[in-house]
DNA sequence: CTTATCTATATATGGCCGTA
DNA sequence: TACGGCCATATATAGATAAG
């Protein structure tokens, strides 16, 4: 089936949630479709404002809108296809038996509180319906003169708030973090994440290795360092739709004793992944390649020259073209500063025409 | 010396992508 | 939409090496 990308730009681009979150609900060993399944779909339930009366609301994911929100999607032609294969079917059952499944324990009463009060799967219609608990996890707590000292929290809390800035909470972008291929990598994004404006980290090796990354067998805890290595790695060479490094250096370090030790990451402050952040663009210049086919460049904006009123729309170019066509952006940048003398502005205009002329003989 | 950790390697699994 | 080849990732294992 055919998704329309602007059917997609209804979807959340950010995902945000409670710090306190993953503290309270642990998603267990997602493989990495899991982890985009998981993440887009709470994010999808953020701000949804749920109310327990009578008519109960749930909500509606068909799979090719679950496909598209975590990615796993098909280019062909220049259209995108959400590619909902039998692979894929087999991550959204193992997105619903493990979430099914999470729960919080409240500490001293033996009480379970789901995460999702529904978690329903229609396989014939092709959509699952989701609804998150609106159990009360945590009562309010006063001092002796009435004053809240612990607020009420119920689960969708969690996920909802009428001001966001009043409550700790975590974000990053949605497309950004499920287009990581490793789930350790999508792990350890969250961990910084929440630490997006500080820039270090410094946490035990118990809560780094099981909590966060899941390191839950002797294989994998073995295997701690090239896991973390890896997913650093990943990360560092992590870039913005636009093309933007969104950390500048990540360094891991262990502290302590052999036995005992902490992890301490030191990385650049980010903002880059989110998509309020990134500026606008006149376009771009994206390199394609294909097999058995020679490379060629996708250029994705129009340029208009003082001659003509009709844009020139650029789309498939050679690396010569668009290397000129990377020059015009350059121009064009430059001619917008006002501090410019005369000459220069001349000047520039001058190499604008030139570079113009060359490009309307495509 | 004992034990934990690191490095290299093997194998299974799952994702990607082109083709039918 | 389904299939299959290819490649990256996940996990396990053994021998080498370093910490205590």
């Amino acid at each position: 089936m055919i998704f329309e990308e602007k059917k997609g730009e209804r979807f959340q681009k950010v995902i945000k949630y409670d710090k306190q979150m993953p503290a309270i609900f642990d998603f267990g060993d997602l493989d990495a479709n899991g982890e985009r399944i998981t993440y887009s779909i709470l994010g999808e339930l953020r701000d949804s404002f749920f109310t327990s009366e009578k008519n109960e609301t749930v909500s509606r994911f068909y799979f090719d809108e679950i496909a598209f929100l975590a990615g796993n999607i098909q280019k062909r032609n220049g259209s995108k296809y959400a590619r909902v294969d039998a692979k894929f079917k087999k991550s959204i059952d193992g997105f619903l038996d493990n979430l099914r499944n999470v729960h919080y324990l409240v500490p001293k009463l033996d009480k379970r509180i789901p995460l999702f009060a529904t978690l329903a799967k229609d396989s014939q219609e092709k959509f699952i319906e989701v609804k998150i608990s609106e159990e009360i996890y945590q009562r309010e707590v006063l001092d002796d003169f009435g004053n809240v000292l612990v607020p009420e929290k119920r689960v969708i809390d969690l996920f909802n708030s009428i001001n966001w800035a009043d409550s700790q909470y975590l974000e990053f972008g949605r497309k950004i973090h499920n287009s990581l291929k490793s789930k350790y990598s999508m792990r350890l994004y969250h961990l910084l994440a929440e630490f997006r404006s500080t820039g270090r980290i410094i946490k035990s090796s118990k809560y780094i290795e099981e909590d966060i990354l899941k390191l839950n067998a002797p294989g994998k805890l073995k295997n701690r360092n090239a896991i973390i290595d890896k997913a650093v790695e990943e990360l560092s060479e992590l870039k913005n739709e636009k093309g933007d490094k969104i950390f500048e250096f990540i360094n891991v370090t262990k502290v302590g004793t052999k036995k005992d030790y902490q992890y301490r990451f030191d990385f650049s402050k980010f903002t880059l992944d989110l998509p309020r952040n990134v500026k606008e663009s006149s376009g771009g210049v994206e390199k394609v390649l294909k097999k058995n086919q020679p490379e060629y460049f996708r250029a994705n904006f129009q340029i208009q020259d003082e001659f003509s009123n009709e844009p020139y729309n650029i789309i498939d170019i050679t690396e010569e073209y668009a290397l000129i066509l990377t020059q015009v952006q350059e121009v064009n940048t430059k001619l917008k500063d006002e501090h410019l003398t005369k000459f220069e502005r001349t000047e520039l205009e001058k190499t604008r025409r030139l570079f113009i002329s060359v490009l309307s003989k495509i």
